[in-house]
DNA sequence: CTGTCTGCAAACCATTTGCAATCGT
DNA sequence: ACGATTGCAAATGGTTTGCAGACAG
């Protein structure tokens, strides 16, 4: 789980300056499960950050994803969604009301399903579980 | 697995037309194991149709997608990526060459290991397993 | 015939890019 | 200081859309 502290740390270990919008960014991510887009990314900052600009939030989600702070975990609506959970686990879209939540899941059960796969020679990088329906919330209605 | 036949015969009766470019798009996926983009797509079909138009392709593949008959499995390089095999199965997509794998799985294990999930009240219409990362290929070089 | 589909070209829109000015180190 | 990073505005590019004409049923 992302924590900007640590965050902080890491990037300017690895020679990345540590500027007001970088912290920003990495401040909204923070302990949020909403999986936002970019865009709802830049609304959060622009409060405390009335300057800054929608090209310095793709530039810092792309570092951070690079490093592998964060995870681009989704596509809904043709926007990427963000986590800032970088353990593995699935993800539910609903298809109305575009939340995407998380699910939890007997990760022991999980890595025994997928221990075997993706055959050999492979190497895996990164592992994506995605159900997509209509939630709990839309299907009440 | 799609065929052409039976899936000119289930539009058919939806009521839908069954022109040339519907047949070929049809006939480029049928038993096509590439995971093939629209302009993938459209290269194959304009080999018999030289007149179709991308829009076209787009709309057939959208029709397609929503009858089920098809699925988009991942989205590569900024382009959808499609699979007539509507079964679910993991895919492998390679960062390196792009292409994208069937992997296969035993199928008890994977029911197995997502049968409580998602949570109740949840209705899932689809479910994607991505892997990510390089393939054997691309390693061996 | 009639209303669905197609082909064309323009529009869309999330994301990317080029570049001069800014600011972290 | 110096070069990485920002903000702005324009470009990109896969996909969508509007519409007149074509064609399946």
């Amino acid at each position: 789980m992302l924590r900007t502290d640590e965050a902080v740390k890491y990037l300017k270990n690895k020679g990345y300056r540590i500027t007001p919008q970088r912290v920003a960014v990495l401040k909204a991510l923070e302990g949020n499960t909403d999986h936002p887009s970019a865009e709802e990314i830049f609304k959060i900052v622009l409060k405390t950050h009335p300057n800054i600009s929608i090209a310095t939030i793709y530039n810092v989600l792309e570092l951070l994803e690079e490093e592998g702070l964060i995870n681009a975990v989704a596509r809904v609506n043709g926007m990427k969604r963000f986590d800032p959970n970088t353990k593995v686990h699935p993800h539910f879209i609903c298809r109305k009301c575009h939340k995407v939540y998380d699910i939890p899941i007997d990760r022991e059960k999980l890595v025994d399903c997928f221990k075997e796969i993706p055959p050999e020679g492979f190497i895996t990088e990164s592992v994506k579980i995605t159900f997509e329906g209509t939630c709990k919330n839309c299907n009440r209605n």
